[in-house]
DNA sequence: ATGAAAGCGCTAACAT
DNA sequence: ATGTTAGCGCTTTCAT
């Protein structure tokens, strides 16, 4: 009636558990008949191993716990995508965590993730509070920063400079001969994707020997409609511009909604660079040109650094800057 | 120096773990003072129960697994969110799977699954195969089928009804005044996407009177530069048409392009409606008239079915047909 | 080569 | 009101 036990495959087998484990493991310590006859003990009843039952004993689950400030945005679901991979591939499970805005549910996931016994974690897109890291610590388990990094604690991130990429777009548009160029920043307050960005922005300014204008940013959140709002306001009221670096893919397109509705050709009359390179980057049109930050492979690269940690036990795995790059599209122009 | 058990606890509190376990699950049968002395022995030891250990011994998991496709897609991570949100809400952890390009894994997770004993499964948008279930069947656990759903077995699922909304969509561009309405579609194999919106298409076109034109309807994959290449094909080769009925926004907005490349303006020249409204259906420019489908709202009724016949042991629930709705942005014009 | 038995951390009778 | 104990299904000494 029930699923089979080892003792059912050991019964039906007539050798002791033991002996079925070692045959279902590998390990020496039976004969070739025994080999023989539990084999077909287990396949007869079909027999399954019961990895709670294993877990307890080997104090290891097999799972990892992924944490994301949002599970449905491109961006997340393709850092998913490649943690998921590799865990599959070396034989863990994930269990996915939707912290909600600003980490509501952090702690909460945080608390269940330890009682799961999960064997690592991988924490995404977020500032890692104080108190997260005291309870993961608490949870003696390995972790990886993927798109944050901690200042105050030394744990192994992946992600991209995110001020060197903002500075290649911009010097990118500087490049094209653009010495105007308007900026959407995120909030200044942002770690992540705010202020690093915007360093970068202004630091190739600075670098090409263009004055920097205050009056060129506009400072907002990473959303379609306010992004929208606010290239209206800079078309409105700043100085001209024959360029935008955009910080993020969705802004870049706000932006661009906003420029079409002033009668503006894109990139004849603004060039626009973005930055992501999510999958609808390249669905607008025209075609946005962007940064491309390689989600996926980043998601790839935690996984393996997380197990590494698992498996060996190394205490420390290197952190990795992973590099950008800039697609060209169709949104840029060079200035004649 | 390891994790507490609820020996310590006990022992810190001097009493018996079995009445450390009534007070953790408020059963009857201590004083007041002996739950004192157990609530402090736990803060001061920082214990958090062994979720594994419980779930050996309660055969549940307080997990579910999910199987998506492609889990990076737009489209599953709606889902998933809805999934995630319900699930954490009722206390159980969601283990996603990417089964992969035609569920070359699917067999594979499903073993994982009932290794790690999830209570229950939401499988989605995939044909369910006879060698999927039979599995599940083994594993004598509840499935959900999501944006998809089996003939040959009663398993409840939750989808929009296909057929009906692409006759919406097509409908809707008759009542526009158009009369000469392409397709693009996906493979008429395909019993989830494909044929039945096919089928919705034509029998809009019969019930008002319009002869269907088989060469105005192309049918290839569910991908954006497949469908701007089908679309430059119907726009050179097929009789003339005012609008197009594409069975997904990516294909919508693969023929948005492959429109603006032959000059034609839309609106104006070309109405489009899409299928799914994805999150950037609204971000391309025109913003995209389409079919809303629910996701995140099925992957909650998903979610919250599967529970229910997880926890109250229902034997059945019923399958729900969500409806879709038309969402009227700005890719579609009445003919003059 | 094989088996017996002691746990892993917890729950749930069954006693008292 | 509280404690004792027998498992849950598995791994792993330690014997033999």
């Amino acid at each position: 009636m029930n699923p089979p036990t080892i003792k059912d495959v050991a019964k039906a087998a007539d050798v002791s558990v033991a002996t079925v484990s070692r045959v279902l493991h590998n390990l020496a310590g039976y004969s070739d008949k025994t080999r023989q006859k539990v084999m077909q003990a287990v396949e007869e009843l079909g027999y399954q191993p019961n990895a709670i039952a294993r877990g307890l004993v080997n104090k290891r689950t097999q799972t990892i716990g992924v944490l994301f400030p949002d599970v449905s945005s491109s961006f997340s679901s393709d850092i998913l995508r490649g943690i998921e991979e590799i865990a599959q591939e070396k034989g863990f499970s994930v269990i996915v965590c939707n912290t909600a805005e600003e980490g509501k549910r952090t702690m909460k996931y945080l608390q269940v993730l330890r009682e799961k016994q999960v064997d690592g974690i991988v924490f995404t897109s977020e500032v890692l509070k104080d108190e997260y890291f005291q309870v993961i610590k608490e949870m003696r388990v390995p972790v990886i920063l993927v798109n944050t990094m901690s200042q105050k604690y030394t744990i192994p991130y992946v992600k991209v400079d995110d001020r060197q990429a903002a500075y290649h777009a911009t010097d990118y548009l500087i490049q094209k001969g653009h010495r105007e160029i308007a900026m959407l920043s995120g909030s200044l307050k942002d770690q992540i994707a705010g202020y690093p960005r915007f360093e970068g922005y202004r630091q190739a300014l600075a670098d090409n020997g263009i004055e920097y204008d205050e009056s060129l940013v506009a400072i907002g959140e990473f959303e379609l409609e306010a992004s929208r709002l606010a290239m209206r306001r800079l078309l409105a009221e700043a100085p001209s511009f024959t360029a935008l670096f955009a910080a993020s893919d969705e802004m870049a397109i706000g932006a661009m909604r906003a420029a079409f509705e002033q009668g503006l050709r894109i990139p004849d009359d603004l060039s626009i660079i973005g930055y992501d390179d999510l999958k609808f980057a390249r669905m607008v049109y025209p075609p946005l040109t962007t940064i491309h930050q390689p989600l996926t492979m980043m998601g790839r690269m935690a996984s393996e650094k997380l197990i590494a940690l698992i498996e060996e036990g190394s205490t420390q795995v290197a952190s990795s800057i992973v590099s950008h790059h800039l697609v060209e599209r169709q949104t840029v122009k060079s200035k004649p």
